[in-house]
DNA sequence: CTAAATAAATCAATCGTTTGATTTATGTGG
DNA sequence: CCACATAAATCAAACGATTGATTTATTTAG
């Protein structure tokens, strides 16, 4: 993946209207390049097998992208008609813990109930964790960073805390590792237990659910600081 | 990723005893494909890079493995000294839950705690989990499906279950995902709050944590069957 | 007519793999 | 103990194939 994402690409350019089929053959070039990019992968895809794929020629993919790596970034970061991401933040103060939870934790696990597109956008954030290529980082600055922040104020707020202290970030991220192991163990749950991602309603079972763990946690540790307050001996 | 590599390769094929440096060759070339394997994928690590960081020669890789999927299986597999995974197995009927979940989680986050060598096993697993090779279907066979089964059988037993439902299932998920996203979230976490993994006994107290959340997960959902046997109507 | 857009052909570079030859260590008959 | 034979191991070089990217020519719409 190279640096050279920034260059401008030749799409809207010139002063000349655009043609029609123009938009066309660079919106199918796009979605086929998420399709690809999030089922095998940005080394294992090449540019002749995408643009077959789309049904166009391997120069649309330079002339509307730049390059390969234009390409991924334009597949990356488009919105692809309805967002992505980035609607994980709410307001701490306006709500209850419990309905914080549920909006959060439902929001984060909408995607798996909408269709195949927004499921192989999900796909291709989570090959970003593993093998990062810039991207990665400036979602954890634009998106990762304020979530977890709101979430740990909203539990801040909750347990009458005027700071976060290590448990409070501990129980934050193991909150959201509720939600993100929906995504990451999915061919696993496909395979040992079917029914529990087969269809929308038991998707919302499963986020019922998962609200209702992460209650039982904030509960057990608001009783484990209890605990260790009265009896600070016992670390336990 | 072809198929050939159940092939023998010729490492101790005839009655000769091996020279003593070839198998120094193999270790290192071994170590080094763990390694590039683990931290830039299979398609993005070439032969000749992964020879030179080795510091030998090319066709020692078609030599000791077969091809350059031979390698990555033979990285994927070997134990590399000490046991890898398939350890998560335990005998549900012996223990009170309380230790057998400390017990799994202790067991599943110690590599976390260990060297580079561990981790880097536990990364290139979890990098078959987004882009399988095959190697990754025979795993959850093997590994994870007995382990979830028997983390199944003892909520069951704890909760007194002739036999599991959905929501047996969907807890057990729930709190393998705790640990599980100790691993995947792992960078995020370095980035967000680096003091939570920064040392063994970071590790141990957040371990701890773990089982205190998992605890109060398995007594939210024993409180959420009482309260669905008495008020059948009500499913929250 | 002109420029946007597509198509075909081609580029240098790198990929994984194989080859034949060489070096090094080991076993053995004398 | 000593050549000699042989297998194990390493090496540089090159293979054909494929990669991403570019160039050149053609088609199509404004």
């Amino acid at each position: 993946m190279t640096e050279s994402a920034t260059k401008t690409f030749p799409m809207p350019a010139t002063g000349r209207t655009p043609r029609a089929d123009g938009v066309e053959a660079r919106a199918r070039l796009l979605r086929t390049a998420l399709r690809l990019f999030a089922e095998k992968g940005f080394a294992n895809t090449s540019t002749r097998e995408l643009a077959t794929a789309a049904g166009v020629n391997i120069a649309a993919i330079s002339y509307y992208f730049g390059d390969k790596a234009g390409l991924y970034r334009a597949a990356y970061v488009e919105p692809m008609g309805n967002s992505c991401a980035e609607v994980l933040v709410f307001d701490p103060s306006q709500t209850t813990l419990e309905v914080a939870l549920c909006t959060m934790l439902t929001q984060f696990v909408e995607p798996l109930k909408q269709g195949d597109l927004v499921q192989l956008c999900m796909r291709l954030h989570f090959r970003e964790m593993l093998e990062p290529t810039g991207l990665w980082a400036e979602e954890i600055d634009n998106g990762i960073r304020p979530a977890h922040s709101a979430l740990v104020q909203a539990l801040c707020l909750h347990l009458q805390l005027a700071q976060a202290d290590d448990d409070i970030h501990r129980l934050a991220f193991s909150i959201v590792g509720l939600a993100i192991h929906m995504f990451v163990g999915r061919d696993i749950m496909q395979l040992l237990r079917p029914q529990l991602q087969a269809n929308d309603a038991a998707i919302d079972i499963y986020t019922e659910r998962l609200v209702g763990y992460a209650l039982a946690m904030v509960a057990s540790e608001q009783a484990r600081r209890l605990n260790a307050t009265n009896n600070p001996k016992n670390h336990d």
